[in-house]
Order: C-alpha cells, then structure tokens, then sequence
DNA sequence: ACTATATATGAACATGTATTCATATAAGGA
DNA sequence: TCCTTATATGAATACATGTTCATATATAGT
C-alpha cells in the first residue's frame, strides 16, 4: 500500500499549492536570482520572499549562494522542473478542451 | 509568462495537497467504491468522505453513478492517476538516495 | 405511509499556514 | 566605527480549509 508515503506526498504536493511559492519557482527555474530581484519581479513583499526561500530551503528545493550582501537563490532538485512543466500542461490541455 | 495560469495551477496541486483527499484518490485509482466503503476502509468520518467527494466532483476529478440507495465514485480525469504515479516515483527516488 | 439505510450538506469549530510588522544580522563602503 | 543596504527571523494577525455535529434528502423494503 501507499499509506506509508501519504503524508510525504501531500506535503510534496503542498509545496505547489501556495501561488507565491509557485511563482517564486517557476522564476527561480529559469535562472538564478537574488531575494531582491525576486521582490521586485514578483511584487511579493521582501519579508514574504525570504519566509517562502527559507521554506523550500528546509526542503532542498533551492539552494544558496552568497555573493557579498546580495544572496542567490536557484533550484537545486530537477524533478522540480518537471513538476512545473508537467503541471502547465495539464492546464493548458485542460483549458484547449 | 505564466503568471495567468499561476492561480489555476496552484488550485490544481491543492487537490494533492490533503492527506484523506489524497487517500481518496489512490483508492479510486484502483476502482469504483461507494461512499461506505470509502469510509470503512480509510477510516475517515462519512461526513468527511462526502465533503471531499463533492470537492472533488466540483473540479470533475471523480464520477458519481448511483445504484439504488448507494452511489458510486471513481476518477473521471486520466490525468490524476499519471499525477499520482508520478508522486510516488519521486517519492520513492528520493527516499532511496 | 413508515422505517431503516446511504449519502449530502450547512454551520460551527479547529487548525495550519501565509503575510505583515518590527527588528535582528551580516556585509560593504565612507 | 558608523551608516547603508541586503536578507533573515520571531511574533502577531488574518485567512483558508478540513472536520465534526446535527440534520436533511433520497431510496428501498415492509
């Protein structure tokens, strides 16, 4: 049976289900950015961006880089990637039917 | 850019994202079921089975067929259970690294 | 028509969690 | 060392949502 991964998947699941996570991923999966830049393009508040990196930090989804002040964040689980990707198209083939 | 599927995506990984939700949708990957032997076998409240199946009927993830006095539900949508295949291979990946 | 069984549903409640606010830390420049 | 900028963080707050409780609806059998 699958019980024994129920909780591990949901919380897997949960880290998609936040639009401001969501969004802060599919920006980190294109490139590398720092928590300003972040801010800035997403128009999330800083505190709120630094809440969400630390989270997906905790999970190892990003990783860090300090360059000086500035700090860099990025993907660092591919899977993620195909997560995103394959979640836009179930959406886009949802919406063409 | 994303961003307009942003909100309809993340309501998409929501679904996942609950545990008896989740429990629900592995069971009805493999078959049909009433709603009593959803609740026997999961052990969830019947009051909470059927909030969550009419969550999930909302979003036409499950199909309802009644029988008599008792009703019936299973996934509607093939996608779920790629969805759901695809969670437990990453899970499983991870947990033998 | 009455009763028992199966399922649905609205409201109240409980809980988890995302954001904000205030402030701390850390690094670079003057 | 002092100031400024970049980021982190703890506490409070706000909000979304899952469960329970009580009850409604629907169907079958008598």
């Amino acid at each position: 049976m699958e019980e024994k991964y129920i909780l591990e998947l949901t919380n897997f699941y949960k880290v998609f289900a936040d639009s401001n996570r969501l969004r802060i991923l599919f920006l980190l999966s294109e490139n590398k950015y720092r928590v300003s830049e972040i801010t800035k393009r997403l128009e999330i508040s800083q505190s709120a961006v630094s809440h969400q990196l630390q989270l997906l930090r905790q999970l190892n989804l990003v990783k860090v880089e300090r360059v000086g002040k500035e700090i860099y964040y990025s993907i660092s689980d591919h899977h993620i990637n195909i997560i995103l990707d394959y979640g836009l198209i179930h959406i886009k083939e949802k919406n063409n039917e």
